[in-house]
This record gives structure tokens, C-alpha cells and sequence, in this order.
DNA sequence: GAATTTCTGATGTACGTAAATCAGAAATTG
DNA sequence: CAATTTCTGATTTACGTACATCAGAAATTC
């Protein structure tokens, strides 16, 4: 049988008072007695069964999600998600609110950081803008002991607890490498899409495609950076100027949104160019089976949110994660491993 | 708040006792009384507290995993995965057996789950093999309640309640999408290595290859199936006959294991053919580093048995699975997307 | 060594459900 | 209608932990 704290008493010759003032950093409870209860603790091996604990404290988890408002098919997706996990509360103890703020907007970011921190929370997501002041105001949650997940996009330079997305460096050098061997014996240069600098996804899948690209492939020639700050309008006036002006473009690599617009291009002139892009959105969904886009990297928007909440949840009570099982996957779709068709997207699982 | 049984109590004018045995399908309740209190529970929107209930129920799950004995890498990769699963029992209050049989072998796995029927466990997973008598002992098993769950290789014809693993066809058929891609513009025949038709992923994987290739990319030719039962001896004799006789083979699929046996045949026949094959094990890896492997498919094991644990314990408890979440992914790995280097193959998370 | 202050023990209640017991009410049987 | 049998209610204990209260013991201060 599992030890309790009636064990960790009777091992350590005090009362189940004592213990108790140990185990949640009571005071009142003298250096050596304290010193002779964590033996007795270590010694048996105690666990706290978590599942007591919480029962006995009707622990409730107030989490705020916060992610950039729009029309980006994958956010919204990723808000259905939220939702979705909104609806499980009643069963896993959450009280989920979900705050939108502007795309890359750090500094309105930063506000809504700031705004979150003074509901108290047991913790927030957030899909990041990386830039100083957003790293401040999570500093600044953390200085709260409020626990912060980054999600989709990450941080640099802040004290965020975790990162629920995927390797984005690992992306762009997967697109690269599924890009390189697509295009083998055909010449012609690689245009990229991408949405904004501002976010770190974006930039750090740009730099795992190009270093791939000029280290395994080299002689191919990358175009400049198209950036169409994930605006299907602007998307497809950019990349019809580069199909216009580059006829002989032979790969695109779109790494953010606007995909809507990338595809009225690729239609629009008929590029027989080898096509991978970002997020199963059912845009791109149709693309792929039309045959204008060849591949998709996907990341589970179920799965993150579900995570994130893991995460969270586990941060706030002071456990462990367990790290293998909340690596986001980069998923990669063809043609012809789509998943179940004709349910909506958001709804297309993940993980865990 | 959450309503309880108490509010049900109240709601339906009854005893908390007769509350209990309605929730409990426990008898000495009047059929009136009892639809009286089901009423309540549908209209107050009561949803039992699985952890206090398990807590009050000191509730333990005892299950059993069946899986192949064997130097199959990706096998004993599964089998840490589930005494990983073991160190976590105590806070999961599982009490996880592991059984093993030899591959391949029919009566032996159906022996094994009449075995495993005996010890009346909470659940139970196997890695399966798909035979009649197999599917027979499974339904046995579904017949005295016991939820069962397949594990990596799915059953046909059988009650199982989950099959935790790969949708097997999109994966012959990525497969055959990556192949046909990298393949473009070069002539010659793909090889393909299988390992049993006994086992329904490998066969799943074999017709989902083989169809895509004949739709998407006719005229490309795929020479007869090598069946080398996961074996390397075996693998690396047959692969190697295949080469000498066909020096004009542009690709080959390994759908099955044995993988290091097709590794040595192609380092000694020095092919240049682009090669596609299934699970990351130190030994693909490596492959796939020194450009002998192009590709590799993986199923997470460590997600898998995660999956088939949550699965189980939902199903033991008669509660909904989450099945987004139970969704295993297809990883794909090229050579310049491997997880972390150093640590040891079987640690490589998943999930959830 | 008396008066404090600080620690510790004993005890009880709570969380939401499970499960058992026993008495009494209602329904059924003869 | 009395005698059974079958339901139902009331009550209690338990699961493992959290948390509060109060009395008494031990250590500290003067």
C-alpha cells in the first residue's frame, strides 16, 4: 500500500498536525522536528496523492488564454480548441477565460499581460510576440509565482515556465529537406512567405529552412523574404509579383498564414511550382487535394491547448511535467494522409 | 458549483443512500423511485467526481500488456515505455503486468490473453496478431467485461474497444506520396520489405503503399514483396538478392522491422536507391544520418502506451474517451529533424 | 524560577463519493 | 388483515489530504 500521512507520523514519532505543518510550509514547526519529518518522508517514500489534496481543497484553476483576434484560420481554430476545453471545466477543475488582442501588437500584448496578472490567476497562456516588453510583463507574472506557458510562438529572454508548440527550427528544416528532395534535378529558385519578424515561430522556421537549404542543397537560390503579415490580401499581391517577375520559381515555402491568398496566386498563374505551407486550415486542406500545395506541416491546435493546460495545471501545484509526453508534433500532410474529411477542422485531434 | 449527490438527494426527495444505489446499479430500488432520481441527475446536470470517487472506492487498475518477445528494437522500445508507465503506477493507480510471446504466433498470443483472463484484470492491451483464434480469445475476454485495447497492430473481426496505434494505411500511403515525390524524374522499380502478413499493419501499410503508388504514379513499377519476418539475418539476405537481380531499383520501403539487416545490404551493395522506413530506433537513426535512409515513419511508443492506459482506465470506468486525444501521429523524420541526439531511443516523448 | 513565547499534539470538520448497517415504511403475499 | 417480502431512509465510516482550533508541553526570555 502507498504510504500516507498517517505513515510519515507514526515513521517520524510526531503528530498528524506536525506533518501536515511540514508538508505545506506551515509555520510553527522547529528546524530539527521539520528536519525529522522530511526523513521520515524521504525514508518511505511519500507521495502527496494529489487527487486527495485537491478534493480536500476544492482546487479550482482559473487560466487565462490569451492569442491575437482576427480571421487567421489556424488562431481561430486554436480558440475552438480553448473552447472546447472550456467545456470540459466542470471535470477538470478549470475556469478558463479567453482574452484577444491584436496581432503582433507586443505592446497591446503587454497590456493584456498586465491585465490578466491583476485577476490573480493559476496561470496563463499565451501565444507571444517576442518582443522586450512582452518578455517584461511576464516577468512580472512570474515575480506573481503566476506560471506562464508560451503557446504556438515563444519568448526569448523571459522567465516563461514552458513552451507549448513545436520546434520551429525543426519545421523550416523539415520543410527544407522535403523541399530539396521535391525539387531534385529541377532548377529554379525557392520564394518564402512568411508573416511577420516580429514572431518568433516565423523567424526561427525562416532560419531552420534557410541554413538547411544552403548547407544540403546548396546552388539553390532562395528569393528575398516575401512578407505578408499573414494577410490574405497582401499574400497574394506578393506572391503574384514574385511568380510574375520569377517565372521559373520552382518552390514556395509559405511558413505563416495568409495561405488564403498564396493559393488565389498559385491558381491565378498556373505555377508549376512545388508548394509546402503552414496548418491544415480547410484552405489549405483543399489546396493539397487540388494539387496546388504539396505538403503541409501541421501542428495540433487540440493538442497544444490540452497541453498547455497540463502544464499549467501541473506548474501551479509545483509537479513535474512529464516532458516527453507534451512534445508537440509537427505533423506532415500529403495528399494523401489527410485526415477524416469532412469534420470540421478544428475538431481534428492530436495528442496527448 | 458542481452539483452532488446530495443536490440529487434533495432534488429527487430521496435518501442519499437510494441516490448511491441508483448511481451504483445497485438493487433494492423501485423502478418509479429510481427513474424519479435518474430525472434529477439529468436535470440538475450532476456528473460524478471520478477522483473522489476513486479515492473513496481505493480504486486500483490492474492491467496487462501483451507484446512480442524478441530483439525487435521498436518492441522493446514499447516495453520500456510501459515500465516507464510502471514507475508512474503509484501515482496512477495502476498495477501494470507485462507478458510476452513469440511474434507471429497465433495460438501462442490467444494462450497468453486466456492466461491474462484468469488474473481478472481491469484492462488489457496487446500488441496483436490478426488470427481468428486471437480475435476469439479477445472476445472472451469482452465477454467477461474486461476491456481490451490493441496496441501498435490492429484485430479484425474482434470486440476490441481501441486500437492505440497508426491509422496504418495513410501511412503506407504517405509512404507512397514521399516515395513518388522523391522519385520524380527517375526511372526504375521499388523494392518493398515487409515482415508478415500476419500482422494487420503490415499489411495495412502494403496496401495503402501499393495503391497510392498504382493511382498517383502509374508506370511506376514495385517489384514482389520481400517477407523477411522482422529478422535482420533474414532481411539483409533478401534485400541483397534483390539488389543484385534489380541494379536499377530507385526506392525501397521497409514497412516492417529487421531495418538493420537492410541497412548492411545497402551499405555493401552501395545503393543509391532512396529508401523509406518505419520506427526510429538507434539503428534508423544512424541511417538516417549517414544518408543511407531518407525517411523514416514513427509511431510514438511512449504515446502509445500513454493512450492505451488513458483508454483503458476510461473504459474500466465506463467513461467517454477523449478520441482527438487518442489520435497517434505519424511522425516523420528526415534525416535533418531527428529529437535530440544523445538521449537514449526509448526516452523520445510523444503526445498527448 | 516565573512569565512569556514558541512549538507540538489532539481533535474535529471538510472535500465528494462509496459502502455498509439497521430500522422503519411500503408493497406484496396468503 | 396479518405476515412477509421488498424498498427506502437515516446514519456512520471510510478514502487521503487540508485546515482550523485549542490545550498543553517545551523552549526561551527576563
Amino acid at each position: 500500500m502507498r504510504p500516507t500521512v498517517h505513515d510519515i507520523a507514526a515513521a517520524a514519532g510526531v503528530s498528524l498536525a506536525t506533518v501536515d505543518r511540514v508538508l505545506n510550509l506551515r509555520p510553527g514547526v522547529r528546524a530539527a522536528t521539520r528536519e525529522k519529518v522530511e526523513q521520515a518522508i524521504e525514508q518511505i517514500g511519500f507521495v502527496r496523492d494529489v487527487a486527495a489534496a485537491n478534493l480536500a481543497k476544492s482546487r479550482v484553476y482559473p487560466f487565462i488564454f490569451i492569442l491575437p483576434s482576427g480571421d487567421n484560420s489556424f488562431m481561430r481554430g486554436l480558440e475552438t480548441e480553448i473552447r472546447a476545453a472550456i467545456d470540459r471545466s466542470v471535470f477538470e477543475r478549470t475556469q478558463i477565460s479567453i482574452v484577444t488582442v491584436p496581432a503582433f501588437d507586443g505592446p497591446a500584448l503587454a497590456n493584456a499581460l498586465d491585465q490578466a496578472r491583476l485577476s490573480h490567476p493559476a496561470g496563463v497562456a499565451v501565444v507571444a510576440v517576442d518582443s522586450p516588453e512582452v518578455a517584461a510583463a511576464v516577468n512580472r507574472l512570474r515575480t506573481d509565482n503566476i506560471p506562464v506557458v508560451t503557446l504556438v510562438s515563444d519568448l526569448a529572454g523571459s522567465a516563461r515556465d514552458h513552451f507549448a508548440g513545436i520546434d520551429n527550427a525543426a519545421a523550416g528544416r523539415t520543410a527544407a529537406g522535403l523541399m530539396g528532395r521535391f525539387l531534385r534535378g529541377r532548377p529554379g529558385p525557392i520564394a518564402i512567405l512568411a508573416g511577420s519578424m516580429l514572431v518568433r515561430d516565423h523567424r526561427e522556421r525562416l532560419e531552420g529552412f534557410r541554413s538547411l537549404i544552403e548547407t544540403e542543397f546548396p546552388g539553390r537560390m532562395i528569393l528575398p523574404v516575401l512578407e505578408g503579415h499573414d494577410d490574405p490580401v497582401e499574400a497574394e499581391r506578393l506572391v503574384g509579383q514574385a511568380l510574375k517577375s520569377h517565372p521559373d520559381i520552382a518552390g514556395i515555402y509559405s511558413l505563416g498564414a495568409g495561405n488564403r491568398g498564396l493559393i488565389a496566386a498559385l491558381k491565378a498563374h498556373q505555377s508549376g511550382a512545388s508548394v509546402i505551407a503552414h496548418e491544415l486550415t480547410p484552405h489549405t486542406r483543399k489546396a493539397l487535394k487540388d494539387g496546388l500545395i504539396d505538403a503541409v506541416l501541421n501542428q495540433d491546435a487540440g493538442h497544444e491547448v490540452r497541453s498547455a493546460i497540463r502544464v499549467l495545471k501541473a506548474k501551479a501545484d509545483g509537479q513535474a511535467v512529464l516532458s516527453a509526453q507534451e512534445r508537440i508534433r509537427i505533423d506532415i500532410f500529403l495528399k494523401d494522409n489527410l485526415p477524416f474529411d469532412d469534420a470540421a477542422p478544428a475538431s481534428e485531434g492530436d495528442d496527448i
